[in-house]
RNA sequence: GUGGUUGUAGCUCAGUUGGUUAGAGCAUCAGAUUGUGGUUCUGAGGGUCGCGGGUUCGAAUCCCGUCUUCCACCCCA
């Protein structure tokens, strides 16, 4: 008995429907890219080990799949060398592993291209990546990412024009979304004012979570970071102001603006504020002070974008990060990117009914046949017709009519081509519209005619 | 990595306190209809009950392990 086949876990087959929709989701955001002047590059599925490692924090190493090395490579070790624990034995078995993200990878890329690239470099990417986390909802191990990053250049238009690029993209697929806008050097001029400047990342990450679990717990967990509780009720007010945005800065202004990096942060959203006010995007987007994004080489602008009326976690994110390739060795330039999670959006879209109807690829024109004779008949015709612009195939086999019919039923093709004898006799084919069950017969000269007919009426 | 949850035909699910030969709908295939689909009728095929072990005279059912599903935490698209 053959063994059932399986997937691993948290990966996905795609049949034609799913595949359809998926990229119809990608041809819109490679349309988009595209408009906003953004070139596409790929990069390998894997990376070395010492790209990736150290640069997603302690959580994003583990999170990393990584790939055994090839041969016997345990020759030349002993049982005794040191490699009792998994851990000491990975870093010997292993030093590929699959990417993480995409902007780890384009960072590595920029470095190493860096003679040919023609700065700003504006560039997108669209391609699986993988994460050994547990699976859940809207949470995949293999999922893809579509990112447009611009590196080279510190100026806050380009912050203004993601936004912009998410608002074209979200507005084009019918998706109603909401784009959180906040700064980290705002963040850190927080961590300055309350006190605890050397633990942003844990302020940063316990605020992150204040919409889901409230003031005191975030109060809670701060303090068993070891932040003092004067430094907590300093806090306090910071993350429970209320109003609109350009309030919230003002406020904010009075209160940590004795931070030279919290001044710059806020003066950064300003002028990213000043840039949409003239953009004037379709979509909402607010300041959150609560959003932090755990990315650790954030150093700038983050963005997040979630979808209204859903139960789904950010659908996209991004920020600035001002030194990502100075860890391979290109110290000084700044990049700024946004990515678009497809598999996340692509949820949405189907709890929310947005895919249009016709996103499956169809064929037009199925030719229905008898037998040998008939196929020949047919195929000239079928040549002829393809060659006009127009989907079509022949049914490969002899089967009962029933069958072939069924067939172009279930695949939805809406036009039927029959030959058979009488046809063959006279030069012609009868067309059957499965759509509206009528039939008629007509000349095969009078076929590609009868066609474009048809497609005009379908507009 | 932590906690919970799920698994029976291709799919969605029944299956009683552990008891004869594990059922239904949909789907598939065949026929009613030797050249007319989506409706109907008749019939057929299809299951190591996720996998491995244990308890028992007897396990889909109870126990343990493992894999998988979904959910929450951590973290994130």
């Amino acid at each position: 008995m053959a063994q059932k086949p399986s997937i691993p876990k948290g990966t996905r087959d795609f049949g034609p429907l799913e595949t359809a929709r998926r990229n119809y989701i990608f041809d819109t955001i490679r349309t988009v890219f595209h408009r906003y002047g953004y070139q596409p590059i790929e990069t390998p599925a894997m990376e070395n080990l010492t790209t990736l490692l150290g640069k997603y924090g302690e959580e994003g190493d583990k999170l990393l799949f990584r790939i055994v090395n090839s041969g016997d490579f345990m020759a030349g070790y002993q049982a005794e060398d040191g490699l009792a624990s998994s851990a000491q034995l990975i870093q010997h078995i292993s030093e590929k592993g699959l990417r993480y993200d995409l902007t780890v990878p384009f960072a590595r890329f920029v470095v190493q291209n860096r003679n040919d690239i023609n700065f700003p470099f504006k560039r997108y990417q669209i391609q699986p990546v993988w994460r050994a986390d547990r699976p859940q909802k809207g949470r995949y191990r293999e999922f893809t990412q579509c990112d447009a990053d611009v590196i080279g250049s510190d100026s806050l238009l380009n912050e203004a024009e993601l936004v912009q690029l998410v608002d074209d993209i979200f507005a084009r697929l019918g998706v109603a979304v909401v784009v959180k806008i906040n700064n980290r050097k705002i963040l850190a001029g927080i961590a300055e004012y309350i006190g605890n400047p050397d633990c942003l990342t844990d302020i940063t990450v316990a605020i992150d979570k204040l919409d889901k679990i409230g003031i005191e717990a975030v109060s809670q967990e701060l303090a068993s970071k070891g932040i003092s509780s004067g430094s907590i009720s300093l806090l306090q007010p910071v993350l429970e102001m209320e109003g609109s945005s350009a309030e919230k800065l003002s406020r904010l202004g009075s209160l940590i603006g004795g931070s030279e990096t919290g001044r710059k942060g806020l003066e950064e959203v300003s002028q990213l504020f000043g840039y949409l006010e003239q953009i004037k995007p379709g979509l909402t987007y607010e300041l959150d002070l609560t959003l932090a994004r755990g990315l650790n080489y954030y150093t700038g602008a983050i963005f997040e974008v979630k979808a209204l009326h859903a139960q789904m976690g950010s659908i996209c994110g991004g920020g600035r990060y001002d030194d990502l390739t100075g860890i391979f060795g290109m110290p000084g330039v700044s990049g700024v990117g946004i990515s678009f999670g497809a598999d996340r959006i692509y949820d949405v879209m189907r709890d929310q009914q947005l895919f249009p109807l016709a996103t499956a690829a169809n064929t037009a024109v199925l030719f229905v046949h008898f037998g040998e004779a008939e196929m020949l008949y047919c195929l000239p015709l079928l040549s002829a017709i393809r060659k006009a612009g127009f989907n079509a195939e022949l049914y490969p086999d002899a089967d009962k009519m029933k069958k072939q019919l069924k067939y172009a039923d279930q695949k939805k093709i809406p036009l039927v081509m029959l030959a058979g004898e009488t046809e063959m006799a006279n030069a012609s084919v009868t067309i059957k519209d499965m759509v509206a069950g009528s039939q008629e017969t007509i000349p095969v000269s009078g076929v590609l005619a009868y066609l474009a007919h048809w497609q005009n009426n379908q507009r």
